[in-house]
DNA sequence: ATCCGTTGCGCAATCGTTTGCGGTTGATAA
DNA sequence: TTATCAACCGCAAACGATTGCGCAACGGAT
C-alpha cells in the first residue's frame, strides 16, 4: 500500500502532474471544474504531499535545531515549552540535539543541521566547549543562529541570555538590605560564564555594602549531590551564614533539603534566596524567594529572534545581545525589613 | 557563498557526479588514485551531502517523531534521555512534537510525521484523546509505532508502560505491611488510563488486606497545585490519615509541602510513599520511599521496539505490550516493621 | 477575415543524489 | 592476431515535487 503521488493523481484523472500541483494551491491557471475534480480525486488517494520533495526544491525545511548540552528537568522544559510556543504557529518543528556535555557531540549535531539544511539553529553549549571553538563551529555554520542561556564570552552571534550578573546583585543586595551579614553563595559549575556573571554580581553586591567576600563561603557544584554537600558544610562551620544565596534549581534542589535537615531556622536564622524559573521555589517549606530565571521567556525571545534572521535576509543583520529581565519573587525564605521612611 | 554540492565537485575534477558519489562512498568501481583525488577535493571544498536528495532518493530519513502531550519537567525528560540513549548511537535524530494536551494538535503532529516520511513514531497520548480517535490516528499512519506511557486501553499497537496497577499495589501493600490501616491516594487526571490503573492497584490492596476503601480518602488532582488543595484537606480531617500514597511526581510536589507545612510528623504520625521517577523524592526532608517510576526505562525500551520495528519488515510484527518493573526504594518517609521470623 | 488578449493546460527543466547499465581502455590468454 | 575479461568510468533515469514558458483554443474588437 504505497503512499500516492502527484503523479497518481495525475494520471487517475488524465492530466500532467503540474496541473494538479497548481489546482492544489489554487492556482488561478487551473479553471473552477478541473481544480475542484482535482482536488475530490487527491483527498479520496489521500494525497499528501511528499514534503522531502518538497524541500528538496525550495532548499530549505521548516526544521529548528536546538542544541543543548543535556536534558535536564531544570530550565530547558520551560525553554522548549517558550520556543514551541513561537515556532509552532510559524509552521516550524523543533528537532532535539542533546550535546551530553560533549563538545564532539556538539560539533557533530551541528554538522546534522548543515547537511539536512535546517532553518536555523537555536544553542546553548555545554560547560567544556572552548571559546575559540564556539566561535569557528557556529561560523563554519552557513545558517542562522541564536546563542540563548549558556553563551561564551564575546560571541559575534545573537544571543539571549538572562541578565545573570545583575541578578545576583539584585539577589544578594536583597539579602544586605534585609539586614544579613554573613552571607554564603552556592554556585554551578565554574567553568560556564553564567556561573562566572552570577558570581562576579553576587561580589559586587557584597562589595558594594562594604562587606568582605569570604571564600570559604562561596562553594561550587556540579550537581544537586554535590550541592547538597556543599551545603552540609556550610552548616557545619563555626560560624553559621545567616543568609545564603543559591544559583539554579538544580543547585537549590541539593541543598536546601541539606539545610532544613541541618535544624536551622529559615527565615529566622538564615535567610535563603536563589535564581530559578519558579516551579521549585514553591515546592518547598518554607518557600524560596528568588529572582525569576524565566526559561519559556528566554526560549520565545531566543525562537523570535531566530524567525527575524531566517525570514530576513540573514546577511544584513548585526548581532545583539539581548538581555532579559529577572523579577523578584518574594516568598517565606527571606524577611523584609520595614523600612522607615523619612 | 553557496554550499558546494556533488557537481561542483565533479566539475572541479573534470568528472561525472556519479564518480564522485561512488568514491565518497569507497565504491570498488573507482580506482585508488582517484577515488583518494576525490575525496581531497570534497574535503577542500567542504562538501557534505545535501541530505534532502538523499533522503528522496532513499525514501526514508533518520528521524522519529516523539509526540507527547505536553512538555513537562516530569518524567519526560528521562523518558527523552533514554530513548536518545538508543536512537543516537544507529543515528536517528528526535523531532519533539508536542500536543500541548489537544486531540487536534496531536492529529496534526500525527499528519507531520506522515508527511515527511519520518522512520517512525513515538506517541503519548493526550488526556483528552478518545480510544476509538487514537486507534483510527495510528491506523491511518503507515509507519512503525510504539506507545508509551499514556496509552489507551486495548490498542492494537505496540506499547510499553509501567506495570501500573502492580505498582500502586504494592506501594500500598508495603503500607499496610508497615502497619497502617488509613490510608490516603492522592492521584492524578481521573481520565488518564494511568490513573485509573493505580487507583486499581491501590484499591486492590486495600481489599485484599481486608481494609476498606474510604471515598473520602482518595483525591483527584490535574496539576501539582490541586494537589496541595486536596493534601491540605486531607490533613485537616476530623481522623487524618495514618499513611499516603501519591501516584507521581507531580502530585508530590503538589502535596508533600502541604503535608509538611500542617505540622504532622512524616513517617512517625504519618508514612508517606510515591511512584516517581527517582529525582524528586530525594529533595525532601525527610526522603520520600517510592516506586521506581523509570522514565529511562521506558523510553529505552520503547525506541528499542521501535528500531525493530523500523529495520525489520514491518509488516509480519504482531504487538508487544511491553510492561517495565517498577522497583521499590525506601526512603525516611515510611518506617519499616521488623517482621519477625520463624 | 484578421488581430489580439484571455483562459487553461502541458512540456520540460530543476533541486542534489544514487545506481543500473553500457562502453572504453589495456592486459592476458588462446 | 584476436577473443576475453577485468578494471574504470560516464550516461541517464530515477526520487516527487515546483515553475517558467509555450501554445492551443476561444472570444471579442477592428
Amino acid at each position: 500500500m504505497k503512499r500516492s503521488t502527484i503523479k497518481d493523481v495525475a494520471n487517475r484523472l488524465g492530466v500532467n502532474p503540474s496541473t494538479v500541483s497548481r489546482a492544489l494551491k489554487d492556482h488561478p491557471d487551473i479553471g473552477q471544474a478541473l481544480r475542484e475534480e482535482i482536488k475530490r480525486v487527491a483527498l479520496e488517494m489521500k494525497y499528501t504531499p511528499n514534503q522531502m520533495a518538497v524541500q528538496l526544491r525550495q532548499r530549505q525545511r521548516q526544521l529548528v535545531g536546538l542544541v543543548i548540552p543535556e536534558i535536564t528537568m531544570f530550565f530547558y522544559p520551560s525553554v522548549i515549552r517558550g520556543i514551541e510556543e513561537v515556532l509552532e504557529p510559524r509552521g516550524y518543528q523543533l528537532v532535539m540535539l542533546p550535546s551530553n556535555e560533549s563538545p564532539a557531540r556538539e560539533a557533530q549535531n551541528l554538522k546534522f543541521c548543515d547537511e539536512n539544511q535546517l532553518a536555523g539553529v537555536l544553542i546553548s553549549f555545554t560547560r567544556h566547549t572552548l571559546p575559540a571553538d564556539g566561535v569557528s563551529l557556529l561560523s563554519d555554520l552557513d545558517m542562522p543562529v541564536v546563542v540563548f542561556d549558556k553563551s561564551l564570552p564575546d560571541l559575534p552571534f545573537d544571543s539571549v541570555m538572562l541578565e545573570d550578573e545583575e541578578a545576583a546583585c539584585r539577589a544578594a543586595r536583597f539579602l544586605i538590605d534585609s539586614g544579613c551579614k554573613r552571607i554564603g553563595g552556592l554556585f554551578g559549575s565554574p567553568h560556564l560564564l553564567i556561573t562566572q556573571q552570577r558570581l562576579r554580581g553576587f561580589r559586587r553586591a557584597l562589595s558594594e555594602a562594604g562587606l568582605l567576600f569570604d571564600e570559604s563561603l562561596a562553594r561550587f557544584a556540579g550537581n544537586a549531590a554535590e550541592a547538597d554537600d556543599c551545603a552540609r558544610e556550610m552548616m557545619t562551620l563555626e560560624i553559621v551564614p545567616d543568609a545564603v544565596f543559591m544559583m539554579s534549581d538544580e543547585i537549590v534542589m541539593g541543598a536546601y533539603p541539606a539545610i532544613l535537615r541541618s535544624g536551622i531556622d529559615i527565615p529566622g536564622e538564615c535567610s535563603v534566596i536563589c535564581i530559578s524559573d519558579g516551579f521549585i521555589p514553591k515546592c518547598y517549606y518554607p518557600e524560596i524567594s528568588y529572582l525569576h530565571h524565566d526559561g519559556a521567556g528566554i526560549g520565545r525571545e531566543a525562537a523570535l529572534r531566530l524567525l527575524d534572521l531566517i525570514e530576513s535576509d540573514s546577511s544584513v543583520m548585526i548581532p545583539r545581545q539581548q538581555m532579559v529581565h529577572a523579577e523578584l519573587v518574594e516568598l517565606e525564605s527571606t524577611k523584609r525589613i520595614i523600612q522607615s521612611e523619612d
